[in-house]
DNA sequence: ATAGCCTTGAAT
DNA sequence: ATTCAAGGCTAT
């Protein structure tokens, strides 16, 4: 129930504080826990939490409370898909690569703190009043590894607004006909189904008859991007960016071209996901254009739920800026909404929302049969409805000394779309300031909102 | 049931 | 041939 401690974070299995031995099921975590984690998913095991679900799991209570603990590590992010259903030994998975990555950041970061002797923790973006213009993007932003928080300065030091940079045009394309992205995508979404009969090592291992994850929650999950990888894409798309002109940007416009790659991503996202990808771009079009800022805060705000750490604001590059620097360099309405959105962080992070929840929540905001003049209504409903269902089987299951938290997911829900509004409008009128930099998905997004309403 | 150590095997 | 994250084994 606290959040994560930044006292050397390195080497330590963020489920249980022991020392880690690798990573296991997507992340470093120590031996004992990889062990509980496997013999639970395999074994299909239930537990039950005899106090009410908020058990400190350390080294000494770890075993005290399985339920509490397998919580934990499905909160802190082991992958359910990384225990594979045939069980076969040896050989690597899909996260290898992910892992690799992950080494070469921490190595990178600890390469750079040693040559620098960068400063750790506090100081909120390395502020000062004369503007070092010469950091430089590398320099300054470095990528910090998901779930080991570290607060690092940023390169750019302005106010949260003001300037207006030209925005060189993006290496993707959009095109709203028919909605070509131009770029070396990744494959976001888990495997691209092998073989129909024959089910990959690391697929499904839960059958639709378990009762603990239901099926469809799992398949939703497997659309979900890979967190390492958009940081990987989205800091290298921001690093070109910086380098390709010798315009520096305000921190403001940064953000919102950081804003814009993951706006992206979210389209991506949709595109190759299961319910959606069998639309017709009409549809297609119609449910992004009326969701797209409920899923870009929602994606911030899971963020900060997921891996965030207390008083920042976690970027999807991986870097950290202080919330009191936000708030003090921030007019009165954008420090609102961050007010606003830090009190729905907080509220989710006590209602202990896990990736599993969320997957199932951006489904719920995408597939909003509210919008009018769909062709396939009546398809769009039912996956809401389908979604809807599991996402309460999943909660039952999972919190069942809970009964309200359904109920209180929902309640957040409304929150996050009337917060999106106001962001909305807030960056409408940046827009119509023209401070918000041109040519992008953004800029569009919020064009067409208004065109379609 | 737990957790430390062992075996396996695809990717490098 | 080596790596190293999967699953397996077993004393506690």
């Amino acid at each position: 129930m606290q959040r994560r401690q930044a006292v050397c974070p390195e080497e330590l299995c963020p489920v249980c504080g022991d020392q880690v031995s690798g990573y296991h099921y997507g992340l470093l975590t120590c031996e004992s826990c990889k062990g509980f984690f496997k013999r639970t998913v395999q074994n299909n095991k239930k537990y039950v939490c005899a106090e009410s679900q908020e058990c400190t799991i350390d080294t000494t209570q770890r075993k005290r409370c399985p339920f509490c603990r397998f919580q934990k590590c499905l909160h802190v992010g082991m992958r359910l898909e990384a225990v594979r259903a045939d069980r076969m030994r040896g050989g690597r998975n899909k996260f290898g690569p992910m892992y690799k990555r992950d080494r070469a950041l921490k190595q990178q970061r600890k390469a750079l703190i040693e040559a620098s002797g960068l400063r750790i923790e506090g100081s909120p973006l390395l502020v000062s009043s004369t503007h070092h213009r010469d950091f430089s993007f590398t320099g300054g932003l470095n990528p910090v590894p998901l779930l080991q928080s570290t607060t690092l300065p940023m390169g750019e030091n302005d106010c949260l607004s003001y300037q207006l940079p030209s925005l060189p045009s993006t290496q993707y394309q959009y095109t709203s006909s028919n909605w070509t992205i131009k770029s070396e995508r990744i494959n976001n979404c888990a495997s691209p189904q092998g073989p129909a009969a024959g089910v990959t090592s690391d697929s499904s291992i839960f059958s639709p008859q378990s009762p603990r994850i239901p099926h469809l929650v799992m398949e939703l999950l497997r659309c979900d991007p890979d967190e390492l990888q958009l940081q990987n894409k989205i800091t290298a798309h921001l690093l070109q960016e910086q380098m390709g002109r010798e315009k520096h940007k305000s921190t403001f416009s940064l953000m919102c071209l950081m804003a814009d790659q993951t706006l992206f991503s979210i389209v991506d996202w949709a595109r190759t996901s299961i319910f959606f990808k069998q639309l017709k771009v009409g549809d297609q079009m119609k449910l992004l254009h009326s969701s797209w800022s409920d899923l870009l805060l929602l994606d911030i705000i899971s963020r900060q739920v997921l891996y965030g750490k207390e008083g920042s604001l976690l970027l999807v590059t991986g870097q950290q800026m202080e919330l009191s620097y936000i708030a003090s360099h921030a007019g009165p309405t954008l420090a609102n909404l961050v007010q606003r959105g830090q009190e729905l962080v907080d509220k989710l992070h006590v209602l202990k929302v896990d990736h599993q929840e969320f997957a199932c929540i951006k489904f719920l905001i995408l597939f909003n049969p509210d919008v009018k003049q769909l062709e396939d209504h009546q398809y769009i409903e039912s996956v809401h409805e389908q979604v809807e269902r599991a996402l309460l089987e999943y909660t039952l299951c999972t919190s069942s000394h809970l009964l309200g938290r359904f109920a209180h997911l929902l309640l957040c829900l409304c929150e996050l779309r009337s917060l999106s509004t106001l962001a909305e409008d807030y960056l409408y009128c940046k827009h119509l300031s023209a401070e918000v930099p041109c040519n992008s998905l953004l800029i569009e997004m919020l064009h067409a909102k208004r065109s379609w309403t």
